[in-house]
RNA sequence: GCGGAUGUGGUGAAGGGGUUAACACAACCGGCUGUGAACCGGUCAUUCGCGGGUUCAACUCCCGUCAUCCGCCCCA
């Protein structure tokens, strides 16, 4: 039958890769926390219904790339193409819009699922990491999550984040922009691309950045959605750059800027970065207001603002950019028996390292001394102790520092405080750069 | 959903119908029975994604299939 293969679109994470998962997760949970908020984990699986009634049901999400299946009790379910349904879902089902702080601050990572085909930075498992902030409706708040996604990047290593803003306005102001833009075009859609057919019944904003040339052209002459924003819209949205400015937060106004869920309004934006080599992840995150999403779903009318980064696109991009590179440090004590005779005792001591707090191999042969020390090096060890007839003899250990190339015999009774000794002051030569 | 490219070891890869599938790197063992290099020697694909066909003979040709990658669409 040959060998198994992971589901296509889906990934083992090992190694280095791995390593850097989690990383991201750890960063971007961390600086949120910094922010004020509190992780959330809502399940994999929800009803179909959410997805329908929350991220909508003319958006592409939906409509044709839900991961959907009935379990045995015939409950449609759906494994989540994004995470922001099931948040909403789990205030409601916790009541939490009835705390006394709001807004409700809410960070979160884990994976989501999207029946798309595979290519450079979409996979059909991906993570994301993401935050809601429910329950108040604030340019600052608006700025605050933007302010929040930078800090995380900026953590991370990154340099030359685009960030792309624009602002949908109220429903009100959507609505009829999006009759002014049915108007236009509707004299020309006989001329345009099936794709764009489908947009004019759909969702006729996205028409606007379709890469077609000739629809291109179209789109230039378009109403432009800023001319029908309300009065209040155009103002929140100038206090939302303000306080970027304010931050020193740089970003581009992007009239084309359309999310693909139907439930934002008012402000959104993306993250962008050109890799080195001219590849294009696409979106590295997005988010922005939106108004009545809780409602939607049947909960208290809150507005929020969140967003989600794809965790796979910004792994990608940190390996292209060399920020990837770290010590594997699995291993910070080698052991190193000399002779077949002195594996027990050195198994004993790698026994005792751990026992201290250090991490060890238990050596399960004894090698050729060189191989050991190729081994040791590769594991990223610092110490190495070598354990031999006349270690054991004196319960002691030949301590070798394998950066200084220095060494010693040390008897085991003071084996801990001279260990504890060599990593602390590492730790504090790590702190200064 | 549509279009294109590619599938040979842990990795990078040669091979163009003929039976031992190059070469390089990595790894492991030994030369050196207590010290990380270099050097030298050895080991490492009963098999070329999978299934079928053509042939005396297929990794090489044909068909199918699966997988991966890339573009479109869309998005994180």
């Amino acid at each position: 039958m040959g060998e198994m293969n992971p589901v296509k679109g889906m990934r083992d994470y090992l190694g280095e890769d791995m390593r850097l998962l989690r990383r991201i997760e750890e960063t971007f949970l961390g600086v949120a926390s910094l922010y004020g908020y509190e992780e959330i984990e809502t399940p994999i699986l929800e009803s179909v219904e959410l997805f329908r009634r929350g991220a909508g049901e003319g958006t592409d999400i939906v409509r044709k790339e839900m991961y959907e299946l009935t379990d045995k009790g015939g409950r449609p379910l759906a494994l989540r193409p994004e995470l922001t349904a099931g948040i909403m879902r789990a205030i409601m089902t916790g009541k939490l819009h009835s705390l006394p702080d709001m807004p409700l601050r809410l960070s979160y990572f884990g994976p989501a699922f999207r029946y798309e085909r595979p290519q450079l930075g979409r996979l059909r498992e991906f993570h994301q990491f993401g935050v809601e902030a429910v329950g108040a409706d604030s340019p600052a708040l608006d700025a605050e999550t933007i302010a929040l996604l930078m800090t995380g990047f900026r953590l991370l290593g990154f340099q030359g984040l685009r960030i792309l803003v624009n602002s949908l306005g109220d429903k009100e102001s959507r609505d009829s922009y999006r009759e002014a833009l049915r108007d236009y075009y509707r004299p020309h859609l006989g001329e345009m691309c099936e794709d764009c057919q489908e947009r004019f019944r759909l969702n006729p904003l996205r028409m606007l950045d379709c890469k077609v040339e000739g629809d291109k052209a179209l789109a230039k002459g378009a109403p432009s959605l800023q001319d029908y924003l309300g009065e209040k819209s155009r103002a929140r949205f100038e206090e939302t750059l303000k306080i970027l400015d304010g931050l020193g937060i740089p970003y581009e106004i992007d009239p084309g800027l359309v999310r693909g869920l139907d439930y934002y309004s008012e402000t959104v934006f993306e993250v962008h970065l050109l890799s080195p080599s001219g590849k294009d992840y696409g979106a590295l995150g997005g988010g922005g207001h939106y108004g009545g999403l809780l409602k939607e779903l049947g909960g208290p009318d809150l507005p929020g603002v969140g967003f989600a980064i794809g965790a796979e696109r910004v792994l990608a991009l940190m390996k292209e950019l060399g920020l990837g590179e770290e010590e594997a440090g699995a291993i910070e004590v080698a052991i190193l028996p000399v002779g077949e005779d002195s594996l027990p005792y050195a198994q004993e001591v790698s026994y005792l390292v751990r026992g201290m707090g250090f991490s060890a191999e238990t050596p399960l042969r004894a090698g050729k001394l060189s191989a050991q020390f190729r081994r040791a090096e590769r594991k990223g060890a610092r110490i190495a102790l070598l354990l031999g007839e006349e270690e054991k003899e004196g319960r002691k250990v030949r301590l070798k520092d394998l950066r200084s190339e220095e060494q010693e015999d040390v008897p085991l009774s003071e084996l801990e405080e001279r260990l504890d000794r060599i990593f602390e002051e590492e730790e504090e030569h790590g702190h200064e750069d």
